[in-house]
DNA sequence: TTTATTGTATTAATGAATTAATACAGCGAA
DNA sequence: TTCGCTGTATTAATTCATTAATACAATAAA
């Protein structure tokens, strides 16, 4: 057969799938490539499993990968190369720095929205803010 | 015609709806009054605008307020009295401390993944996450 | 050029989610 | 009881989202 030896690295992300559950699956897909990359296991430049490798191994669909890539790219996480693969891109910023806070200021608004509601006090919730933030490389 | 006078408050709570936009209208509706609850607009046994109110007010289906109510009910924000109206319940609490955590977890860390992804440092997440804190009653 | 890889495009099946129409049922005041 | 307000239940229309089947196109190495 002579398979070409992947001459990329790009395997082995971990991921983990949920087909029940209700969460789409290239959700579930993007979400946890940006927690890799947020985390740091997953630094610029670096090379992404192809959408063939995750489908495969994940037992689901190319598209539904191609999806996942597709948005990630739209929103400039990663960016592709036909032929050769799929690469983190650089924190290169499109957006506005008042448009990047609105986005986040959204997000917090319904986590501490959804803490206040479960009766969560104010130390609690700095709490878990501050637990969250250490995993990410701060940069 | 003789309308009976409301008796009830219930009336005026300030919600927009988005039709468009892909957000389904009940999520909307659920999303805007926990916050109402949250920033403290709505305390414990204030009455809801009705179903009915609700719906003619913002022109949608009355059903569509009735499952926004529903899913409230169910997590206890809520409580319901048939031919009386809906009312904000108690803080009470039925989930452990550490679902509570967890759920509080998963929400923090969405925010901070997409903030770390758009290139926001540590000060300025945590300035959001204060700027946040703040509009909600800490009780 | 050939081959094996990469991502892409088109189209469709399917199922689920959302909303709506309509009729029912409980409660309190007159 | 009757009236007018509450929420509820049933059913269905319809749209939309998700996933998949399949064929196409670009790139690099042999």
């Amino acid at each position: 057969m002579a398979k070409r030896k992947s001459a990329h690295g790009g395997d082995a992300l971990h991921l983990r799938l949920d087909t029940a559950g209700g969460v789409p699956i290239y959700l579930q897909l993007i979400e946890q490539i940006k927690y890799h990359i947020a985390t740091g296991t997953l630094k610029a430049d670096d090379e992404l499993p192809s959408v063939r490798a995750v489908a495969s191994a994940q037992l689901i669909n190319p598209n539904t990968v191609a999806r996942a890539y597709l948005e990630l790219e739209r929103e400039g996480v990663i960016y592709k190369r036909r032929g050769m693969g799929t690469y983190v891109a650089e924190k290169g910023v499109s957006m506005s720095t008042e448009e990047r806070l609105n986005i986040v200021r959204n997000l917090m608004e319904k986590a501490l929205v959804e803490g206040t509601q479960l009766g969560l006090d104010a130390a609690s919730l700095r709490r878990v803010f501050e637990e969250t933030l250490e995993k990410f490389s701060s940069q």
